[in-house]
DNA sequence: GGGCGTCAAGCGTAT
DNA sequence: ATACGCTTGACGCCC
């Protein structure tokens, strides 16, 4: 089992994720900021591998602009000699890779103009990972898309683009996670039959979205869906609903309890579990430290100390931040 | 040098 | 009709 956290350490001083304005876009600006941008992924990979988190999601913005036309800078010329170190530490280390690309990726959008961007901003994350030289089992992890009022046909539509539409490349990477409102575990299950691609689970969207099926079920049914060679182990998002918020908003930090709870349910399973937590690397440590307690991962090098965080506190004392609405003209 | 409006992209839902 | 949330963070103008 692998614990990872997605796109940004809070500890370290440096962002992988640095991007800038379109208006703003040169080749110059572009350059400078995937080379810094690189530059702390490894930090960041470093940071996790002394710390023992092996699975890392790396942000959609380390290419700023990677899939936009503006973007005619060779960047996988200029830093394949960086992606390809990066990919060799992962590699060394056996680390686990994803990225998720945002909302904006919809396969099976009625617009044709959409479903090409979003083919394009996919062979970008993809290319990425070539260029680390990562095999099949690192992931591009989207959800199946909109509904438009008809589930069936958009669910059709999602695998003839991907019959069609997606280069070979991109195929082998890509698999669907379950959401919270639309596309259940099952309807993901429905698009995994007709496809092949594995089904990423995401526990907290399941407790928003299901038919029923135990969480413990859950796991199985998903797990199934992934080649133990071509895909690698099940991967999944882990969250749990923020108390006294808005149904299906993510936690501020790891809830213990609930998290052994899952791992009752996990009953064995081998997983590689992201959490999708507030607070990032800080829930991560602690959840493999409880891990470790379990002898579910494997004991750090002796003398190893976690690092102390700041306990948030309970509850915060400024209300929400509330956007404000921008007046008419 | 702090505050805050705004940022490439889509969709469904709440109000 | 409009605003909001989603992996939100951070850019960059304004004072």
């Amino acid at each position: 089992m692998k614990i990872g956290y997605p796109c940004v350490n809070e500890t370290l001083p440096c962002s992988a994720a640095s991007t800038f304005r379109l208006a703003s876009y040169s080749p110059e600006r572009l350059e400078a900021t995937v080379a810094a941008n690189l530059a702390c992924l490894r930090q960041i990979l470093e940071w996790n591998v002394a710390h023992g988190l092996l699975f890392f999601r790396i942000g959609s913005d380390v290419v700023p602009f990677g899939s936009h036309e503006v973007n005619t800078f060779p960047w996988q010329e200029r830093f394949a000699a960086d992606f390809e170190a990066i990919g060799a530490y992962v590699r060394q280390h056996g680390l686990r890779i994803s990225f998720h690309p945002d909302q904006f990726v919809v396969l099976n959008s009625p617009d044709p103009a959409i479903v090409r961007r979003s083919v394009e901003e996919l062979v970008y994350q993809g290319a990425m990972l070539d260029l680390m030289g990562l095999d099949s089992t690192a992931k591009l992890q989207i959800h199946a898309g909109g509904a438009y009022g008809d589930k069936p046909a958009a669910l059709a539509r999602w695998a003839e683009t991907f019959r069609t539409l997606v280069p070979e490349a991109v195929k082998t990477r890509l698999v669907v996670e379950n959401d919270d409102r639309l596309y259940s575990l099952r309807e993901c299950l429905g698009l995994h039959e007709v496809t092949g691609v594995p089904i990423l689970f995401d526990n907290f969207h399941h407790e928003c979205l299901n038919h029923g099926e135990p969480m413990r079920e859950a796991l199985r049914l998903a797990a199934a869906t992934w080649h133990p060679t071509r895909d690698g182990v099940l991967m999944m998002d882990y969250s749990s609903q923020a108390p006294d918020e808005r149904k299906g908003k993510h936690t501020d930090t790891l809830i213990p309890e609930l998290f052994e709870s899952f791992l009752t349910d996990l009953d064995g399973l081998d997983v590689d579990m992201m959490l999708e937590i507030k607070d990032k690397e800080a829930s991560a440590v602690r959840a493999a430290q409880l891990l470790r307690g379990r002898g579910l991962l494997p004991p750090m090098p002796a003398g190893y100390a976690p690092p102390a965080f700041e306990p948030r506190p309970a509850s915060p004392v400024t209300p929400p931040k509330k956007r404000i609405t921008k007046p008419k003209a």
